[in-house]
DNA sequence: TATTTAAATGCAACTCGGTTGCAAATATAA
DNA sequence: TTATATTTGCAACCGAGTTGCATTTAAATA
């Protein structure tokens, strides 16, 4: 799949990436574009952007997807995998820069895993 | 909350946490107790339970919920988080036994975290 | 520039895990 | 044995995400 036209709704949905550094949950994409882009159209912009090695995307604490850019990815690789902070407070996400190592684990292989860190950020620290 | 009676449903149930060691899911409860205990209790009493601190929760990677048995938690406390395991083979899923640690983040207050291992399970690895 | 065509879009209807309201059933205290 | 508060089942609902299909549109081709 992937991306092959450059079309309006792709334009305006990645214009939200640009503007937001943080990570967007697909339901507050459907809601900020609600009057330009089509719910379906989103989801699918969405999928094909995560394809594309564009955005990658993981699940919060209650299993909603959020999307987020990536660095360094391309089509046939997620290479920046890392953990996701929450803030309990303001339900703000991000992605965290930090590397955290899962020990080895006898007779089983590690393939992946998923982070979601939760806490307080630092807007609302303040 | 939590369980204040005894109750046939609740038998039920917990035998299938007293026969299966890993964790299960309510989606799999549910299907195995299908002409016993209907799907809204199963939801009622997996809340409970939690809430007692005899079961424990967490999402997997699709988002969906899973249950295994606590030790040393409490009806006041949740004290027994740890990593679960995923095996993207059979899809089981089990807690492990071993402590993660986050480091330090600079104006973040971490309180918690959730993290799902996906790999290969000891059976599957055979 | 006009035509062609494959990709992208919108809409409505659907899926599915999980929740809610309410009446009926049942465990337990009195 | 009765009273009553908890638990259960049912049906209907919720909401995030998906699917099928007809329409629109970007862009390749003539």
């Amino acid at each position: 799949m992937g991306i092959i036209r450059k079309t309006q709704a792709a334009d305006v949905l990645l214009d939200e990436f640009k503007k937001d550094s943080n990570a967007i949950s697909a339901i507050e994409l459907i809601k900020r574009l609600a009057n330009k882009v089509n719910k379906t159209t989103v989801y699918r912009l969405l999928d094909k952007l995560e394809d594309d090695g564009v955005l990658h995307y993981f699940l919060d604490s209650k299993g909603i997807k959020w999307f987020a850019k990536c660095m360094g990815c391309s089509k046939s690789e997620h290479r920046d995998i890392h953990p996701h902070f929450q803030c309990t407070d303001c339900g703000s996400v991000d992605c965290l820069e930090i590397k955290v190592s899962i020990p080895e684990i006898p007779n089983r292989k590690i393939i992946n895993s998923h982070i979601l860190v939760l806490g307080t950020c630092e807007l609302c620290l303040q």
